[in-house]
DNA sequence: GTACTCTGTCGAAGCGCTTCGACAGTTTCT
DNA sequence: AGAAACTGTCGAAGCGCTTCGACAGAGTAC
């Protein structure tokens, strides 16, 4: 194991000089400062983290919460995992895996130890247990997802509220009148992580503003449970003419379904859904779709949580602009067939 | 920030005391025990991780490197990820996350910061470079995968050879003689992963055997490649009767684009699949399949790699065995139409 | 030429913990 | 009763690094 002692030996100065040659910290000749780099690199050394941590309390280490749930979106959170890994090694950052399982109990840990210098907490609920720890923590601290109180906290998330308007204004500009929104399981209103609850607000209030008649139900990823619940929206509102799906899993069963059904996409039927690009540009008909940015998100979470360590930056409420993009499975309203009558 | 030496004092006994209490390397009398553990959770004490792993020279924690990619599998990846940081945590481990871009640096890297105790590589390729410096390595790792060489490493992977063999031997008992593979995108071979490569011997030996022909195409998860790919099969085999899918995300299109042709599943053709079991049994037909067992391969990973650390274990591959599990989505080969003699 | 300011380097202290050897006090053996 | 073996506790050294104050020497100001 090579040691500072042993470099600044080889380069024939003091472990201090190559500690400053190391940080930047204090100013050193041209010439010393290239004698010790030749040594490191001749030497293959690397500066021990425990040691560097205790002696400057910084771990240079974020620590990331994951959920636990292995039942749902676990792409997107894959994606924002390695977002936030990468980013963080860009800026001189190893990122630590937490798993929701320990809950606040891992805040504290954290904190106590001092084995990161700041968290990332994704599936944020509204009432978080781990948000008082982390609002007291002297170490900073980013949320993916937005919380009821975000008061003295940084947060990082889609505007889901204004996606939700995107939507309904996107179908009302098409002409559609009634539509029909495909929600995410029951669970998850009922853990109340927010994001669902908004996207519903949004396109309650902005179809209330254009006059589009709302139907939501929530529903399971898998095909038997989007197949009741298309059931139920037609039999409940065999006028909609148009779905917005707020759940990955869903978008490809309910498109089978359709097209089971005789119902063509999007001559018969528009379908929308909210989630990331890639899943809907691959559909079985592109669709039309608002992105969940993950890979944003995560990015912006670690861009926030290095400038607060850097004393560069204050809390904050940060929500990404939703973008909607027109592929191929939205379309003007169809025409209503008047019924033959009979003569 | 509360110290050894503090839980010392309040405890009245000396900080060796204290180290010993929380280690558990020399006997402790239960009354001091107890009086030390009192004073350890009244002040909230935390260990310091950067004092520990300097003075031990042990950090308590796993690097788990997963790959970069963002096109392929990231499910699987994303529950291995969680049992690795579930099982870690349950025998007092933190886990590092690493991407592979970092490549054969991130050993050496962590191996000389002294950053983590121990690693555990996902996405191994046949010839990976990242093997040699671990071989060399003073500290333990295990791969989820296996390379064309795995002397001097452990590894743990489904037997995919046998899982190929086993959808073979299903198929053929079923009557089926023409199967068709629709395999992982073409990048997965050439990148020589090995697991897709593996699964293929397996079904080709044992299709020998049992007289099956084979046709294998990779295809790429998109709905447009699966069609384009499904209607390459049926054209150079139109007696095809079954198909084997080894890439997740084409199931649900195949099973689509059958429906939509009119071919009934299982009565008119067999489908069986290769993935984790929650996707199998939600897809429109619930599917017959060979589990790929994520969470069961984190955790091996990880008891192989505590159990190195604590030097009761030697190097040595893991193979899986795989376990099939009958759904609906397969039958008896169908019985061949006579085609109607024209009179 | 004296007084001052910079610049570049060094030595030493100390971060909070583990661990080794020492040792007082107690048991056990003969 | 004395030797031998434990038990339970303590003090001190040291892990590899950062950082503070000191200081020699060079440059600048008057």
């Amino acid at each position: 194991m090579v040691t500072l002692a042993d470099v600044a030996q080889h380069a024939g100065v003091s472990a201090s000089t190559v500690s400053y040659v190391l940080s930047g910290k204090r100013s050193i000749s041209a010439s010393t400062r290239a004698r010790v780099e030749r040594s490191i690199a001749q030497l293959g050394y690397h500066p021990n983290a425990g040691a560097r941590a205790l002696a400057s309390s910084r771990s240079n280490i974020i620590a990331l919460m994951i959920p636990l749930r292995t039942d749902m979106y676990l792409p997107v959170m894959m994606e924002i995992a390695i977002a936030v890994a990468t980013t963080a090694r860009g800026h001189g950052y190893d990122v630590l895996l937490l798993t929701g399982e320990e809950g606040p109990a891992a805040v504290r840990r954290i904190e106590g130890s001092a084995l990161a210098d700041a968290m990332i907490l994704m599936d944020v609920e509204l009432e978080d247990d781990r948000l008082p720890l982390l609002r007291e923590a002297s170490r900073p601290g980013v949320l993916i997802g937005l919380p009821a109180d975000p008061a003295g906290l940084s947060c990082v998330d889609l505007d889901f509220e204004a996606a939700g308007a995107l939507c309904a204004e996107h179908l009302a500009g098409l002409g559609h009148r009634e539509i029909a929104v495909i929600g995410e399981a029951a669970a998850v209103y009922e853990r109340h992580t927010g994001f669902a609850e908004r996207t519903l607000n949004g396109l309650r209030e902005r179809s209330g503003e254009l006059g589009l008649r709302l139907l939501h139900r929530p529903c399971e990823g898998s095909y038997a449970a989007v197949a009741a619940t298309l059931a139920r929206v037609y039999d409940e509102r065999p006028g909609t003419t148009a779905f917005v799906v707020q759940n990955e899993a869903a978008t490809d069963p309910l498109l089978a379904l359709l097209r089971q059904q005789g119902r063509a996409v999007p001559e018969d039927v528009s379908v929308m859904a909210i989630c990331p690009d890639q899943l809907a540009a691959h559909a079985s008909v592109p669709l039309t779709s608002v992105a969940v940015p993950a890979q944003k998100m995560g990015r912006h979470a670690v861009e926030q949580v290095v400038a607060k360590l850097e004393g560069r930056a204050a809390d904050g409420v940060v929500l990404l602009a939703p973008e909607l993009t027109v592929r191929e499975s939205t379309g003007p309203r169809p025409v209503p067939v008047p019924p033959v009558s009979p003569r």
